[in-house]
DNA sequence: AACCAGGCCAACCGCCCAATT
DNA sequence: CAATTGGGCGGTTGGCCTGGT
């Protein structure tokens, strides 16, 4: 792509590694002033740095809430299944993954489960032609084939909703055009499939079955903010297991819960 | 011991959106 | 309404590390 110039080619900026004593200055400054005025920050902070630079690095790597070391199996598990909901949306699957980051998520799934997936998705194409094509209709956790890109045969309502996803866009910054992802989800400002949505989802919170359906399958999970139809960004770390024992019928449910709330 | 290839991951890049001027 | 600014996102790069030869 080419690294031409940008805010941090200007003048004199450091780039590279950081040193300890500019991660010190950031802390420090941050920890007195607190986040935000991202650009400001470092010539008050004292640091030679662009402020992308220095909120990539608090973000990424000097928050004190951030978890060290290895994802776990269950966490690489929730990756998965969350990936094949939302896509390559690392921030919204990393707000699913107290302590983890968008950052480290998308290096995990690019250098770990993109490659352990086509091996288990040529695997199973194998089997299929074996088995003369007989399909099942449960989604399997780790059967990730970008629900996004699916017929989305199993879950009419699910995916429809998703499609209006793309570009209405809530804390998250919305979700980026930038080529991929639009395109992945099929918005391209199509009135007709918007309006088409917006009745859907009309019909939907007048006959409630929606919200009964969901309330059994979630009682007793921690979404946040999901009581009143907000948006959910987060979830509680308790609520893993309970996540990762979703099969079947339960687990298509859950897109539709999570597809319905993106929005 | 030296070299090489491949993987990992921190950091940078360009682009986008929302808020502000 | 247009231009500017600030913040955030996903994609990509490149240096370091490790294992194999």
């Amino acid at each position: 792509m080419g690294r031409t110039s940008s805010c941090c080619s200007k003048g004199g900026l450091h780039k590279g590694p950081w040193t300890a004593r500019e991660d010190a200055l950031l802390v420090n400054y941050i920890q007195q002033n607190g986040e935000g005025h991202w650009r400001a920050l470092p010539k008050k902070a004292g640091l030679l740095r662009c402020g992308k630079s220095c909120r990539l690095r608090w973000m990424n790597y000097l928050r004190p809430d951030i978890k060290r070391g290895n994802i776990t199996a269950d966490e690489d598990d929730l990756i998965i299944k969350l990936h094949s909901l939302l896509g390559n949306r690392w921030s919204l699957i990393a707000g699913r993954l107290p302590g983890r980051t968008d950052n480290e998520i998308k290096n995990y799934w690019n250098s770990h489960l993109s490659k352990r997936l086509a091996i288990t998705k040529d695997n199973a194409g194998e089997t299929k032609k074996e088995s003369n094509g007989e399909t099942s209709n449960t989604r399997k956790p780790t059967e990730v084939s970008s629900f996004c890109n699916d017929d989305n045969s199993s879950n009419g309502i699910g995916s429809e909703l998703l499609l209006s996803s793309g570009n209405q866009g809530g804390e998250d910054g919305g979700s980026r055009g930038g080529g991929g992802e639009t395109d992945q989800l099929g918005v391209n400002g199509d009135e007709e499939i918007i309006e088409k949505v917006k009745a859907g989802r009309e019909e939907l919170e007048e006959s409630g079955d929606f919200f009964d359906g969901c309330e059994g399958l979630y009682k007793g999970l921690s979404w946040n903010g999901s009581e009143n139809g907000e948006r959910v960004d987060e979830i509680e770390d308790d609520s893993y297991q309970q996540l990762l024992n979703l099969e079947g019928e339960d687990y298509i449910q859950l897109e539709s819960f999570i597809d319905y709330f993106l929005i």
